[in-house]
DNA sequence: TCAAAAGTGTTCTTATTACACCCATGG
DNA sequence: CCATGGGTGTAATAAGAACACTTTTGA
């Protein structure tokens, strides 16, 4: 094989960590691997990115194939390229990580086939590959990014209490908030809506439900407002 | 060409947004092409990535065949790898950037060979390939970074003033400090030794010299401290 | 009437900003 | 003795942290 050759003679992938929320922990969305290497183990769902495909379609095409989602918030994070991460050859892959809300997730066959199921992102056994540094790296920016855009609605579903929204914060960044502190800073966003209804089917006090303006958060963005929980 | 082949009809680089500062602009390190494609354009450095090489490795090989530095600071960004981003095929780039202390380049043969040298950040014409994104979201992340972890220093000498300090900050970040405030933070952190020099050949009062005490940040960091600027 | 979570303000503390003059040196 | 940047403190303002009780609902 000459010199040249062997340039060509890698490949490339991405491989995607699925985030979701059920209202306790933050989940992450493995699948069990059938066929070696690794086999049987639990995997960051991933694929080799088509010679004519752009590295986020590779990766939406790994999200869609695996929950039926499409238009989801994605976002690169890095590339991790260890001389010997896989097994079977050099094959550089591109992490990104997405948000999704878990009630629209339903099961496809690509992910049956592939036992696919949400895991406690806090007790995980060893992943394939090197799965577990990326898991962690993609964990690491959520946590900034999450603080810096409002990316954390896109874990939750449209209409949503603000005691779910602490929640998810206090389950992401791993702390604890003050529920009134949290409540003024969040309101004083101003990017949050009011609506006319509340929960249902609590054995309490129903809560009121908000939802994201997205417009008015991109109307602010062009008047110079940066978002910073 | 059989559609297992063609996944490996690809190939993958590294290119190196190399800064540094010379006491007014940040600068970046760039050199002219001498061959097609973009042949005189100016361009990034970067190489093909090795068969054996990691990723880093890769990005400081890059960074010491032009200046013959090594060991200086050295992080990755991201990948780019839209499908047409390099006119002669799928070429996946990973873009790293570097700091290093502008006296300390001392051009090299290769570099000669391909006429390097420093730009200013804010008078760039279009670079080669996508190198003016690349740079961009380099630079984003410079700024991000550089607020987070006393990186800053690395691109200043050894031995720096506190004006000199501030300049640089001045000058990544785009934005105008108070002396008196700047000083009053940095010298809070306990993370610069003053020295018993000051500055020489200088037509005013000169500056008393301070160094950056790597070891008692690592101390800190052990015990929890994260920097902030 | 009880359990369970919703909702709500004020005080204290800490961090950030704004701001102007004298000092030391070389030419 | 003049020009140049070095060096220094205080007051005002804003942001963040701490904290406890009443309300509403379903069971």
């Amino acid at each position: 094989m000459s010199e040249v050759d062997s340039f060509f003679k890698s490949a490339f992938s991405v491989d995607n960590v699925i985030f979701g929320f059920d209202g306790g922990d933050l989940k992450v969305l493995l699948i069990q691997r059938g066929a070696p290497p690794f086999k049987g183990m639990w995997a960051l769902p991933g694929d080799l990115v088509y010679p004519n495909e752009n590295l986020e379609t590779a990766a939406e095409r790994v999200l869609e194939q695996l929950t039926g989602l499409k238009g989801v918030y994605l976002e690169q994070v890095r590339a991790f390229g260890a001389v010997n991460r896989h097994p079977l050859g050099r094959v550089i892959t591109i992490a990104f990580y997405s948000l999704v809300k878990t009630k629209d997730f339903v099961p496809t066959p690509a992910s049956f086939a592939q036992r696919a199921s949400w895991h406690n992102i806090h007790h995980l056994d060893k992943l394939a590959f090197d799965h577990n540094e990326i898991l962690h790296d993609c964990l690491i920016q959520l946590k900034y990014r999450v603080r810096m855009a409002p990316i954390g609605f896109e874990l939750l579903p449209p209409k949503f209490t603000l005691t779910e929204l602490q929640q998810l914060y206090e389950s992401i960044l791993e702390t604890e908030l003050d529920k009134r502190n949290f409540r003024k800073k969040i309101l004083s966003m101003n990017l949050l809506e009011e609506l006319d209804e509340t929960q249902e089917g609590v054995a309490h006090r129903p809560a009121k439900l908000y939802q994201f303006d997205q417009e008015r958060y991109r109307q602010f963005v062009e008047q110079g407002y940066s978002f910073d929980l």
